[in-house]
RNA sequence: GCCGGGGUGGUGGAAUGGUAUACACAGGGGACUUAAAAUCCCUGCUCGCAAGGGCGUGAGAGUUCGAGUCUCUCCCCCGGCACCA
C-alpha cells in the first residue's frame, strides 16, 4: 500500500498544471467572463505571510467553485511593489528598493505557485515597472486634465519618521499608517485629487453595492455626511464678516461667542497681535495627538473683535481656539449652552453662556437653566424671541428659513471625508507627470512623453526637507517645456501607492496592450469585478480610492460602470494564541515550513476550517494535524477502495445532504462548515462503503479545498480526465428524504424520548405512539396531555399543564 | 463618547424558535499490538450500581408548549471612528 506522500503529489500536479497551462482563460474569447479578483500582495522581504495565504486561498475557493459551475474564471496575481513599505525595509536592509522588489517578487512568485491556485500568471502586473506605471502618470493625467487634480497650499499631516506628507486616510489616531511615528501638522503645497468632488456618489452607491456590511458602513462613517446650516456673523467695525456651520441652529439665539480656527483667514489679518501670532504659531506645531491630549484642556485666545449675532442682535467675542478644525464646515463656530465642548471652553475663559433650549421636565429644566446641566438633545426652544417656544427640529427649519431671507445664511452639506493628498516626498513611486514653466506655468506632461522614468540614483532616501530625494537629481528635474520649448524643471515628488493600486485590476485583462491602459472591448468583457476579496483594514483606503478612480474614469468616457467591485467579502484576521501576529511578537507562522511539513492542501483546507472566512480565527499547531488525518483517511479509503455489492440508502441520503450543505456553505464562503460536512460525509464511509461515484462526489466537492490531492486520486480511481473539470455536482431534492426519521418526543419541552418512525407519521398517531412509551406515559398519569404541538418528521411536545 | 462585531465544553468552533455542543484539537478511558506508532470506539458537569434524574450557551427579567436564537435591562471582550460644531 502506498502511503499519502504530499510533497511527491503537489509538485507533480503543480508542473502538469504549469506545462498545460491548465488556469489559462481565453480573454477574448470566454463566453462566461468571471473577473475574480483578491487585494494583491506588496511584497515584502519576509515572503508569503500566512494572512496572505488565507486570503488566497479564500478567494481561490471560491474562484474555482465557480470555475466549476461553468464559469470562465479570471484570477490574476499581481504586486504592489511600489510604495513607502517597499522603500523603508530597502532603507533599512541598504539595498536599492529596485533590486530588492526585484528579488522579493521572485520569491513571492515561488511560494505563490506552490499554493495550487488557479493564477493566471500571463497576466499580471508589478506597479514598480515602468509598463505599468506609465499608466499610473497617465491615469493622473486625465485627472488632471478633468479638473480633479490641483495642487494647492494646506495644513496637511506629516510624517517625521517617514519624511512625506499623508493622506489623511494614512493617519491612524495620530500616528503615521506605515511607521506609528506621531504625525505633525504643515502648510505645505501638494497635489490633491478631488475625492470630495464624490462625496456624495461614493455615498449614495452604497445603498446598492454587495459588500461585507461593515466595510460599508466603515465608508459611510468616513465621509461623515452632515446637514447643516451657515451664518454669516457681521464683524463689528471691520469690512470681515465670519461664517460659521452649525448642525444646530435652533439655538442660535442663545451664541453668545465664535471660535475660529487658528488657520482660518481672518486670523491672518491679526498677525500683527503678539498674543494671537504666538497662539497659532503653538497651535500649528502640536502634533495631534498633543492637540487631543490636552482636548480636556481647552485652549484659545481672543482675538480683540466682535461679531453680531443676527438673532438676538447681541455683540458677542471672537475668539480662536484649536478646537475648532480649518477642514470642518467652514473653519468657525458659535458657542452655546447646548454643546458640551463650547460650555468647557466658555468655562474656563468666564464666557456667559444662556441656555434656550429646554426638555419639558421641571426638575432637568431647572438644572438646565441655571447651567448646572449641560442639555445637548432636542427640546423646546426659549429665550429665543420670536423663535421661543418651536420644537429644537422645526427651529430649525424656520431659523434657517429666516436666515436666508434675510441674506444671513443658508443651508450646507459638509463632509468628514477631505481631498485625497497624493504627493508624497520620496523615491520609490511613480513621478508626478508635471512640468513647471516660467512662463507657460504649470504644464502636464504630453501623454506621448509617458513614462516618466523613475531615474536610478544612489541615494534613494527621504530628505526631510519637504523635497523628495528626486530635487537633487539635475538630470532628472530639468527640461525643456513642452508648450515653449524653454527651460522648465519637473515635479519631484511622486504619487502615493494607492494611486497604483486604486486602478490595478483594469490593467490585469489588458496586459498584453501596450499602447493604452486598457482595452475598451476586453474591459467592457470583464469588468466590474464579480467578487472582490480582501481586508477591512482597506475599507477607507484602497476601497474608497479606487471606487473614486472608477468613477472619474466613468465620467471621462474611459469605461461604463461607476463601481469597481460589484461584490466586495471582507475576510477576518488569523491570529496566533489569540493576538495579531508581527515580527516584534515573534509570533509569525512561516507558510513555508508547513509547505513541507503538510503540503499546500492541508495548509488550505486547514485555514478554512479554523473559522467562517470573514471572521478568521486563530492558528494552532495542533489542530492542523485534524486535516492531515482527513486527508490520509481518504487516502487509505482510496488505496483499500472496494466497490461493494449494494449500495447503501444511507450514504446516498448523505451524498445529497452534502452536496446541498457544501454548495449552500461554499455560496455564503461558509467554508468551515462545508469542510465540516464532507468529514462527515466521510466519516460514514467507514460505516457504509462508498460507491465509486458516492467517492467521486466526495472528491469533486473537496476540489476547491484540496486541488492537488483530489487529482491524485480522482486519477487514481479510475477516472479519466481531471477532477477540475467535472462540473459541480447537483443533488435530487427527492433522494434528500429519509425513509426513517428521528422524532423527539418532548413533555412539557424537555426531551424525554426518541422514536425512529416514517417521516409521514400524523400527529395522531404519533402520539398514540408515544404514549405507550414507558418514558413518556409515566409522565401522564391520566393518561392524556393538555396539550399538543406537533411538527412533522421532527418533534412531538406534549404539555401536562 | 459614537458606530460595528462578539460572549456557547479544557480549545477552535456548529446549531431555518424545535435533540445545545455538529466537525475538529487536547486530555482521559477502552480495542488492536509482544510493545510503540498509526488506526478504530467511548468521553459536558453532577447524583446514581443501573434504569433514570438534575444542572448547563456572560448576568438578570420577559414572550413562548418550547429560547443560544426573539424583547428589555445590565456586565465584559474585540475592531473602527473621534474636539466633525
Amino acid at each position: 500500500m502506498e502511503r499519502y506522500d504530499h510533497q511527491k503529489i503537489e509538485a507533480k500536479w503543480a508542473k502538469i498544471w504549469e506545462k498545460n497551462k491548465t488556469w489559462k482563460v481565453d480573454l477574448a474569447k470566454a463566453k462566461k467572463p468571471y473577473y475574480n479578483l483578491m487585494m494583491f500582495p506588496y511584497p515584502s522581504a519576509e515572503g508569503l505571510h500566512v494572512g496572505n495565504v488565507y486570503a488566497f486561498v479564500g478567494s481561490d475557493i471560491h474562484g474555482r467553485f465557480a470555475r466549476m459551475q461553468g464559469n470562465d474564471v479570471f484570477e490574476p496575481m499581481g504586486f504592489d511593489s511600489f510604495g513607502i513599505h517597499s522603500e523603508n525595509f530597502a532603507i533599512k536592509q541598504g539595498t536599492h528598493p529596485k533590486e530588492q522588489t526585484t528579488k522579493n517578487i521572485t520569491h513571492f512568485t515561488k511560494q505563490l505557485k506552490q499554493l495550487g491556485s488557479l493564477f493566471d500568471w500571463e497576466h499580471s502586473v508589478t506597479t514598480s515597472e515602468p509598463e505599468y506605471y506609465k499608466w499610473t502618470q497617465w491615469l493622473f493625467l486625465q485627472l488632471y486634465k478633468a479638473g480633479l487634480a490641483h495642487k494647492k497650499e494646506a495644513p496637511v499631516e506629516w510624517c517625521p519618521s517617514c519624511k512625506t506628507v499623508l493622506a489623511n486616510e494614512q493617519v491612524i489616531e495620530g500616528k503615521c499608517e506605515r511607521c506609528s511615528t506621531e504625525v505633525i501638522q504643515k502648510e505645505l503645497e501638494q497635489w490633491f485629487f478631488k475625492i470630495t468632488k464624490y462625496a456624495d456618489r461614493l455615498l449614495k452607491n452604497l445603498e446598492w453595492i454587495d459588500w461585507s456590511e461593515k466595510t460599508k458602513i466603515a465608508q459611510r462613517n468616513w465621509i461623515g455626511r452632515s446637514e447643516g446650516t451657515t451664518i454669516k456673523f457681521k464683524v463689528v467695525d471691520s469690512k470681515y464678516e465670519v461664517e460659521v456651520f452649525t448642525t444646530r441652529v435652533d439655538t442660535l439665539y442663545g451664541a453668545t461667542f465664535i471660535v475660529l480656527a487658528p488657520e482660518h483667514p481672518i486670523v491672518d489679518s491679526l498677525k500683527n497681535v503678539k498674543e494671537v501670532q504666538e497662539y497659532v504659531e503653538r497651535a500649528k506645531q502640536k502634533t495631534e495627538l498633543e492637540r487631543k491630549a490636552e482636548g480636556k484642556e481647552k485652549t484659545g485666545i481672543f482675538s480683540g473683535l466682535y461679531a453680531i449675532n443676527p438673532l438676538s442682535e447681541e455683540k458677542i467675542p471672537v475668539w480662536i481656539a484649536d478646537y475648532a478644525l480649518i477642514g470642518y464646515g467652514t473653519g468657525a463656530l458659535f458657542g452655546d449652552a447646548h454643546d458640551e465642548r463650547d460650555v468647557e471652553f466658555a468655562r474656563k475663559y468666564s464666557i456667559p453662556l444662556k441656555p434656550t433650549i429646554i426638555t419639558g421636565d421641571k426638575e432637568k429644566d431647572e438644572k438646565i437653566l441655571k447651567l448646572k446641566e449641560c442639555f445637548i438633545g432636542y427640546g423646546t426652544l426659549v429665550n429665543s424671541g420670536s423663535f421661543t417656544g418651536l420644537s429644537s427640529k422645526e427651529a430649525i427649519i424656520k431659523v434657517r428659513e429666516w436666515l436666508i431671507k434675510k441674506g444671513r445664511g443658508g443651508g450646507k452639506v459638509t463632509y468628514h471625508l477631505r481631498d485625497w493628498l497624493i504627493s508624497r516626498q520620496r523615491y520609490w513611486g511613480p513621478p508626478i507627470p508635471i512640468i513647471y514653466c516660467v512662463k507657460c506655468g504649470t504644464i502636464p506632461v504630453p501623454e506621448k512623453d509617458l513614462p516618466v522614468l523613475l531615474p536610478d540614483v544612489e541615494d534613494f532616501r527621504p530628505t526631510g526637507t519637504g523635497k523628495s530625494p528626486l530635487a537633487s537629481v539635475t538630470s532628472f528635474v530639468e527640461t525643456t517645456c513642452p508648450e515653449c520649448k524653454g527651460p522648465a524643471k519637473r515635479e519631484t515628488d511622486v504619487s502615493d501607492t494607492f494611486l497604483d493600486s486604486a486602478w490595478y485590476f483594469f490593467r490585469y485583462p489588458s496586459v498584453e496592450f501596450e499602447d493604452e491602459p486598457f482595452d475598451k472591448i476586453r474591459t467592457k468583457k470583464w469588468l466590474p469585478v464579480d467578487m472582490y476579496i480582501g481586508g477591512h483594514e482597506h475599507a477607507v483606503l484602497h476601497l474608497l480610492y479606487t471606487r473614486f478612480v472608477t468613477m472619474a474614469l466613468k465620467d471621462m468616457g474611459h469605461i461604463e460602470f461607476e463601481e469597481p467591485f460589484l461584490k466586495f467579502r471582507a475576510h477576518g484576521l488569523i491570529t496566533k494564541e489569540g493576538t495579531k501576529m508581527s515580527k516584534s511578537k515573534g509570533n509569525v507562522v512561516n507558510p513555508d515550513e508547513y509547505f513541507k511539513t503538510h503540503g499546500a492542501d492541508t495548509i488550505r483546507t486547514y485555514l478554512m476550517f479554523i473559522g467562517p472566512l470573514a471572521e478568521g480565527g486563530d492558528w494552532s499547531d495542533k489542530g492542523i494535524v485534524g486535516i492531515s488525518r482527513f486527508f490520509n483517511r481518504l487516502w487509505n479509503f482510496q488505496e483499500n477502495f472496494k466497490a461493494p455489492k449494494q449500495e447503501s440508502n444511507e450514504l446516498e441520503v448523505a451524498r445529497n445532504q452534502t452536496i446541498k450543505k457544501v454548495t449552500e456553505d461554499l455560496e455564503g464562503l461558509r467554508y468551515n462548515t462545508a469542510i465540516a460536512a464532507l468529514m462527515e460525509y466521510s466519516n460514514g464511509f467507514l460505516k457504509n462503503p462508498p460507491t465509486k461515484e458516492q467517492f467521486n462526489t466526495l472528491l469533486i466537492l473537496l476540489s476547491p479545498f484540496a486541488p492537488h490531492l483530489t487529482e491524485e486520486l480522482w486519477g487514481k480511481l479510475g477516472n479519466k480526465g481531471s477532477v477540475h473539470e467535472q462540473p459541480w455536482p447537483t443533488y435530487d431534492a427527492k433522494a434528500l428524504e429519509e425513509k426513517i426519521v428521528r422524532l423527539v418526543v418532548q413533555v412539557n419541552g424537555r426531551v424525554r424520548d426518541i422514536l425512529e418512525v416514517s417521516p409521514g407519521i400524523k400527529e395522531k398517531e404519533a402520539v398514540a405512539l408515544a404514549l405507550k412509551q414507558e418514558k413518556i406515559k409515566k409522565w401522564f398519569p391520566t393518561g392524556k396531555p393538555k396539550n399538543i404541538v406537533f411538527v412533522k418528521g421532527k418533534l412531538l411536545n406534549l404539555v401536562s399543564y
